[in-house]
DNA sequence: TGTATCGGATACATGAACGTATTGGATAGG
DNA sequence: CCTATCCAATACGTTCATGTATCCGATACA
C-alpha cells in the first residue's frame, strides 16, 4: 500500500504534537486526544495511523533519536580533526544541543525500556551507535591518547563518556542549568580522559 | 488525632505492597487496585489512609530513600577510616547495594521531580545528604587525596561519585548486569578520584 | 464486659478514555 | 469534470478506574 502525501503529512504533524505532549506531562499521564489536539486533529486521525500510543512513543523516540545522533556527530566534528583532546573536549560540549525536553522523553523512553528487552535492545542501540562515534573521534586524537590508568583503552573512554553524559543529564533534569551542565561535563570529560600532570 | 496500631500496620502493608507494584509496572500504568490488593486489602483501606496515588508514592520514596541513604553510609564505613582512596573505593562499591527494583522506582520519582519543582527539591535534599556523606568520607582518606586536576576540591569529587554512580544506573537499568556495573563503577571512581601515575 | 470510636469492606454513581462503525469531504486519477 | 478511493471527523457503546456514602466488624478504653 502506498503512503499518499495527506498521510505522511498527518503522521509528521503527531509526531510533533506527541513531542509537545510529552515532554512536559511525560508518557503516563498523556492521553490519546491530547495529542491529538495538540496536533490539530480528532481521535479520528489517530486510530488512522496508530493502533496504539505505545506504538506513536516508539516511533517518535526512533525519530528523535536518529536526529540527536545526527546532531552529536556534528558536534564532535567541530574541533579540528588532530586537536588535543582537551580541545576536543572544551569545543565538542561547547556545541552539544543539550535539549531538556528531549532529556524528559528520553528518560521516559529508557524506563519503558528498562522494562521491556524488546525496547532494551532497541535503546541499546542508539546507545551503542553513539559510544562508537565517540570511540571514533577518541582515535583520532593527536599524540595517541594519554588516558587514566583504570580506563584501558579507547572503547573504556567512550563508554566513560557516555556514563558521564548519563550522569550529567540526571543533574540537569533536577536544575535546569543547562550552563552549569555544559561546565561539570567538561570538568568530568578531563578528569576520565587525560591523564592529570 | 492518635495514630492507632492497626492504622500503622495497614499503612506499612501498603507501602511494602506500592513498592512491589510500582517496580515492576511503573508508576503510570499502577492503579490504586493493584496495590490495595497486592497488600491484601480492598480500596476501602486505600481512601482511609490516603487521598491520592501520588501521595503514597511520594511517601514510600521518602522512606525507602532513607534507608537507601543508611545503607550507603554503611558502605562507605566499611573500609578502615585512614585507608587509601583504592581501598575505600573497591570495598565501598563492593558492599553497595544495587537494587534494580529500588533504582527503576528512583527513577520514576526523578522523571516526576524534573517536572515539578517540589519534588525536584525534596530528590535533591537527598542527592544532597548521600553527596554529602561521601564528601566527609573522601575528606577522611590518608594522605590527602590526590584528585586530578580538573577535580579542584573535595565537593567537586563527591559530586563526581554521585554523577558516576548516576552513569552506572543508567548501564544497569538497561543490562541488568549487576556485577558489570560495579567493576565499570571501580574504574570510573578510580579514574575520577585518582591522579594516573 | 460493655460501649464508643475507629478503620477497612462493600455498593453505588460518575466520568473519563477507549475502540469501532459510519459518514462525508478531500484528493488523486482518468 | 467525473468518479473512485482515501482519510479524518463524528457518534455511538463499552469498559474501567475513581471517589463517596454506608455498613459492620474490630479494637481501645473505662
Amino acid at each position: 500500500m502506498r503512503v499518499t502525501k495527506r498521510r505522511a503529512e498527518t503522521k509528521a504533524r503527531l509526531l510533533d504534537a506527541a513531542f509537545q505532549v510529552f515532554a512536559p506531562k511525560g508518557f503516563g499521564p498523556a492521553r490519546i486526544d491530547d495529542v491529538c489536539a495538540a496536533a490539530g486533529y480528532t481521535r479520528g486521525a489517530f486510530y488512522s495511523n496508530y493502533t496504539t500510543l505505545d506504538e506513536l512513543f516508539f516511533d517518535l523516540y526512533d525519530e528523535r533519536a536518529a536526529l540527536i545522533a545526527a546532531q552529536v556527530t556534528e558536534s564532535l566534528t567541530a574541533p579540528p580533526l588532530d586537536a588535543p583532546v582537551e580541545e576536543v573536549i572544551e569545543r565538542t560540549v561547547a556545541t552539544l544541543l543539550l535539549d531538556r525536553d528531549w532529556l524528559l522523553v528520553k528518560t521516559d523512553f529508557l524506563l519503558h525500556a528498562a522494562r521491556n528487552p524488546t525496547l532494551a535492545r532497541r535503546l541499546a542501540g542508539h546507545r551503542d551507535q553513539l559510544r562508537q562515534a565517540v570511540r571514533d573521534r577518541l582515535a583520532s586524537v593527536r599524540g595517541q591518547l594519554a588516558l587514566p590508568s583504570s580506563i584501558p583503552d579507547v572503547d573504556a573512554a567512550a563508554k566513560a563518556v557516555v556514563a558521564a553524559y548519563d550522569g550529567v543529564t540526571v543533574q540537569l533534569l533536577l536544575d535546569s542549568d543547562v550552563t552549569a551542565a555544559r561546565a561539570w561535563l567538561t570538568q568530568l570529560l578531563t578528569a576520565l580522559l587525560t591523564r592529570s600532570s
